[in-house]
DNA sequence: TACTGAGTTGCTACAATATAACGTTAGGTG
DNA sequence: CACCTAACGTTATATTGTAGCAACTCAGTA
């Protein structure tokens, strides 16, 4: 078992749920953060679906766990996990994620399976030094970097789903 | 000369949307579709503005032009190009963009500027390597990469907007 | 205890982006 | 021409995302 936890393999889940869990816990505590009932209960839908998940999908989720229901209920609690790290948004699916690498400093790489939806999330050190190299071949100063991959993840292509 | 960035270096504009018209043609031909008037008018559009532009966007000139006006006229079109390799959806901004590259089998890795949301494309060969072999670790078979750059460019850079 | 101020929440209302479905039109083929 | 298919333009609606405001929470403080 690798001290990552790639979504596309069995994985113990109650510790990779823990370790997000607890991760988020730190950084709070060491930014000065609040992780507000809301905020933390979104973290651990996210984490326990293991899959990127549509805005409105996880608002649902939270009414139904006695929270609001109204969009900016689950946008606000999205844009914070997202802006300290502790989630990825997924342009392509206009969906949200856990981050599963929290604390790395990674730029995230997303493997996105067009059967089931599922996301892994990958280290992308070596992506990014490729990706820094086209940039300032224009003289562009890189910000962020966010790169989407669509395919097929194992599980699926076992199950003969694959394009 | 323009008064919006075009990609982030000057070049000769007429140079490159006949290049790109040519290849248009030139594919549609090969291919046995069918480049209508209202989708070479968009690539035209997109070409001509060298930069990320909303489905809505390209829609307003669309109609100004004797096209009809309702989304679906545009986003059929868009979805036409994009399927050809002919434009590329950038996800992050909800907005399309000529290909500069077509024809090329490229991976593409867009530059956009947070500013004045110029969009660069570049090439992406090795990106793509180093894509592929995290995907291999993960079992995950491959089928699109798009890779979304945010930062600044040389322009605005210089202009001291990096805000 | 009460007061303040920043941050958070839930809400109403709305904006922006995107698609479904259908009748009509345009081009190609026998 | 008769026929077929792809493309077009339309109406209507679905999905995704924000602006802005009043009420509440909580830490710090008098």
């Amino acid at each position: 078992m690798s001290d990552h936890s790639p979504a596309f393999h069995d994985h113990n889940h109650e510790t990779c749920t823990h370790d997000v869990l607890h991760h988020a816990e730190g950084l709070v505590r060491q930014e000065g953060l609040r992780l507000t009932p809301v905020r933390r209960r979104t973290l651990e839908i996210l984490v326990s679906e293991h899959r990127a998940m549509g805005a409105y999908e996880v608002l649902d989720r939270l009414a139904a766990d006695g929270f609001g229901n109204q969009p900016p209920v689950a946008y606000r609690a999205l844009e914070f996990l997202v802006e300290h790290g502790l989630a990825h948004r997924i342009n392509r699916l206009n969906a949200f994620a856990a981050c599963m690498h929290p604390g790395e400093a990674h730029s995230p790489l997303f493997l996105i399976c067009q059967s089931c939806e599922a996301v892994a999330e990958a280290p992308a050190d070596p992506v990014r030094t490729a990706v820094e190299k086209a940039a300032v071949q224009h003289d562009f100063s890189v910000e962020r970097v966010n790169i989407e991959v669509l395919g097929t993840c194992p599980t699926c292509a076992g199950n003969g789903k694959e394009a």
